[in-house]
RNA sequence: GUCUCCUUCGUCUAGUGGCCUAGGACACCGCCCUCUCACGGCGGCAACACGGGUUCAAAUCCCGUAGGAGACGCCA
């Protein structure tokens, strides 16, 4: 039978860092098993849901590359269908309506609480043949009691609970609506899932699913519950953190190819193997090596991957990537020159952020020069660059290597070392102190430009 | 509290009883390269949570302990 997995997300909000991997794991054991992938958006919660979020949903799989399968299963539009299913549990015998109101059953927990106790629904309903007057019943499901139940998990291996340790889980609330327990069970019957792959906080709850599972006597698919992913400092990953959702990372200039790579790295490996594509993801990946335990999102090692997907990527899709970080739109010579500048850039850019940044040498002239120019704009060397517009001005065209040549020859006469120079220039150009060769970046600009910004250096220091 | 899971360098991990004096990557430190910053190259620091077993042999198997996490909703 061929393999189909879900990813389940739901609409109440932006899609988590770790739930991106969900998605990501799903999809590599879909695609290398040549399974299906199914999408599922679980906007049951009316409240939370919205559109909006749905889109977002959306729009960052495909980002990521994550692409799914057939159309997405709006859950919502099934609750008929898992009312159905929870009224014929009943006629079976195999559910129940329960009549206990919240407020009771609160009281209930918090005398359990109390005692030091673990509270669990303790079945009043069970066998009642009265119906209250003026109580909008809930579903229950009649749980086992007896023996106990086993789930051989993909990841974490044989896992036994006592069946004791279950309670009647409500199926559908007194509204009439289906719960998550009950719709999730329906749905990946009716989509045929295979094997349900999600987080590990999921663990506990697959216990009570196989129960109705059980009830519904459907076969009963197989489960992979990944460790969940945690901050720096071991709770869980939050906007406290400073970023948690996918979108996050994307407006922090991480680029889809590194997400994707330090997510799969994130619990799963192959080997020493760090730098992997997504053919070789997809080849290789299997449930055998993914890690049981959880694991802290390391903002340096995505970093450290990016700026490897960033030099890897050719400069003219670099520059598509880095215009909506721009604030300007830029004209055909500043893509020109920023094209021709990109090599140097990128190999020093950690984020598209960076990049974004570098390139701004190329849009302007600075509109100011940073404090620590200062130091190289003594007397000596403003007369150091009034030599070294001389020697722009009389090299046509500029080629960088001959420039510094050139530029080497007049710091030996001026008995100064070249840094002393190339320091002032790099000043004039870009208002700071740091970027790639300055020779390369007056060949790029050329003379005019150049020396007008050399000059009006000058003339800010004197 | 109850149940379940987890535990190898700071972090991600390799390791499936002898190949382990525990390997790689990121981070960090040093050196080299060098017009700055990066890149790159070379080197360094650094871990089997603890205690008992089993075995000729344990990071690897078993049992405890400690620590961490998750679940315990008419949320998903």
């Amino acid at each position: 039978m061929s393999i189909r997995v879900r990813f389940a997300p739901s609409p109440t909000g932006v899609l988590h860092i770790g739930s991106v991997r969900t998605a990501l794991f799903n999809w590599l054991f879909a695609r290398h098993n040549k399974g299906k992938f199914l999408l599922r958006i679980e906007d049951t919660d009316k409240l939370r849901s919205t559109d909006e979020n749905t889109k977002a949903i959306f729009e960052i799989l495909k980002w990521l590359e994550i692409d799914w399968d057939d159309e997405p299963v709006i859950q919502s539009q099934n609750i008929n269908r898992h009312k159905e299913v929870a009224l014929d549990l009943i006629k079976q015998g195999k559910a129940y309506y329960c009549y206990c109101t919240p407020e009771e059953l609160a009281a209930k927990k918090e005398a359990a609480l109390k005692a030091g106790k673990s509270y669990k629904y303790d079945g009043t309903c069970r066998n009642r043949t009265d119906k209250p007057e003026g109580i909008e019943p809930v579903i229950r499901l009649k749980a086992e009691n007896d023996g106990r139940t086993t789930v051989n998990d993909m990841v974490q291996g044989e896992v036994t609970i006592e069946n004791s340790q279950l309670d009647d889980l409500v199926l559908v609330r007194s509204d009439g609506t289906p719960t998550y327990m009950l719709s999730v069970i329906v749905d990946d019957h009716d989509m045929g899932i295979t094997h349900v792959i999600r987080g590990d906080d999921h663990l506990t709850n697959t216990f009570r699913q196989i129960q109705i599972y059980k009830a519904c006597g459907w076969n009963i698919p197989e489960f992979g519950h990944i460790p969940l992913i945690y901050g720096p400092d071991g709770a869980k990953l939050s906007k406290r953190h400073g970023a948690a959702s996918a979108q996050d990372y994307r407006t922090l200039g991480y680029l889809p190819e590194a997400i994707s790579n330090y997510l799969l790295r994130l619990g799963w490996s192959h080997g020493d193997d760090e730098i992997i594509s997504r053919k070789q993801a997809i080849e290789w990946f299997s449930f055998e090596n993914v890690g049981k335990s959880p694991s802290r999102f390391d903002m340096a090692k995505l970093q450290n991957l990016n700026a490897h997907y960033i030099k890897e990527r050719d400069n003219q899709s670099l520059l598509n990537y880095i215009i909506p970080f721009l604030n300007e739109n830029l004209n055909e010579i500043q893509k020109k020159q920023i094209l021709l500048g990109m090599n140097s850039l990128k190999e020093r850019a950690k984020t598209v952020i960076d990049l974004a940044e570098g390139i701004q040498v190329y849009i302007e002239a600075p509109q100011h020069f940073d404090e620590a120019c200062s130091k190289y704009a003594t007397p000596n060397h403003l007369k150091w660059l009034e030599e070294v517009i001389e020697i722009i001005n009389n090299m046509n065209p500029i080629i960088e290597k001959d420039l510094c040549e050139k530029v080497k020859e007049l710091a030996k006469a001026q008995s100064t070392k070249l840094v002393e120079i190339a320091q002032a220039i790099r000043g004039a150009l870009c208002g700071k102190l740091v970027s790639p060769s300055v020779f390369e970046i007056i060949e790029i600009l050329g003379q005019d430009e150049s020396v007008r910004r050399i000059e009006n250096f000058i003339e800010n220091f004197s």
